[in-house]
DNA sequence: AAGATATAGTTGTATAATACAATTATTGTA
DNA sequence: TACAATAATTGTATTATACAACTATATCTT
């Protein structure tokens, strides 16, 4: 791998980075949530029930951070905690009403966003595009670790 | 584009966000310093001497938080503000002793990070992979702004 | 040239997002 | 049954962030 290319690579991922950032925020915005529940949603939303401990994990992130997270969504009538009968640890997490509407909403906007995204890309390259980026993804979420400290974050 | 394939990328972007939101907090902990301290500290060293206001733009921030953020780095020797003669409203920022450093390490990990995650792709899909990312970024970044509000943010 | 307008940066303030440590409740194991 | 493991919560501290108000400097308008 030529350093050329890899820093081509940092570049493009850079900006793919800000602008989800900036899309995610957006997203959440509209709908009158915040960025982190907006990413809960979304899981929860693709899951249908999911214990806390799993949907942690999921996002990267602390139980702790989810825990709060869930209190505000529970709040704010988004989700709903469901003891699991079998063991009464767990706490599975499931879409209430006001959930549904905007995760079926912010899906919508989603995939429109992305439509949008592809038709700035010259049809013959869209297989391409899917492949490596699907590719690339599977290849870091492989990588992952290694590689200096982290030991404090690490699950 | 079908549905399918609009799937397909926002499952592998979701996964990419992840892992490199961990592999910044990394590096930056790595270094002792935060993540945006990180981010900031790249692009610096990347401009040379830059703006407080361009800076912030293209970090996507407000320059009230960036103007924090460069604080604690000049109190960290990471950067330093140097005045701008013609035109005294501007601090231009540069890189500091510790953050040339800091930057060069931090430089050489990340090209070791994007090296690392190639050798799990066929070399062959290689330069494929590389340009299907410049695509989407570049159609990303074209697109942005559009749909939905985010007018709070908007810049 | 004087006053109005615009721009760069800073400070006050509030909030979101986060992790780690300690604790509670529950389950599994020796 | 006592002890170890797991899921979740709560206490606490920190980072990252934006918006509004402000200061200092520069530019434009008449």
């Amino acid at each position: 791998m030529e350093l050329k290319h890899i820093r081509l690579i940092r570049e493009a991922m850079l900006l793919l980075q800000r602008n989800l950032s900036w899309q995610w925020k957006s997203e959440a915005i509209c709908c009158g949530i915040t960025v982190a529940q907006c990413h809960t949603l979304l899981e929860v939303g693709k899951s249908g029930e999911i214990a806390q401990v799993k949907l942690a994990s999921i996002l990267g992130i602390d139980s702790s951070t989810l825990s709060r997270t869930i209190d505000g969504m529970v709040q704010a009538g988004l989700v709903e905690r469901k003891a699991k009968p079998d063991d009464r640890r767990f706490s599975n997490i499931i879409l209430a009403e006001q959930g549904k509407e905007i995760y079926e909403r912010i899906n919508l906007t989603s995939d429109h966003y992305y439509a949008e995204i592809f038709s700035g890309i010259p049809p013959e390259k869209h297989r391409e595009v899917v492949e490596s980026i699907t590719l690339l993804a599977e290849a870091i979420n492989n990588s992952s670790s290694s590689e200096c400290c982290a030991k404090e974050l690490s699950k």
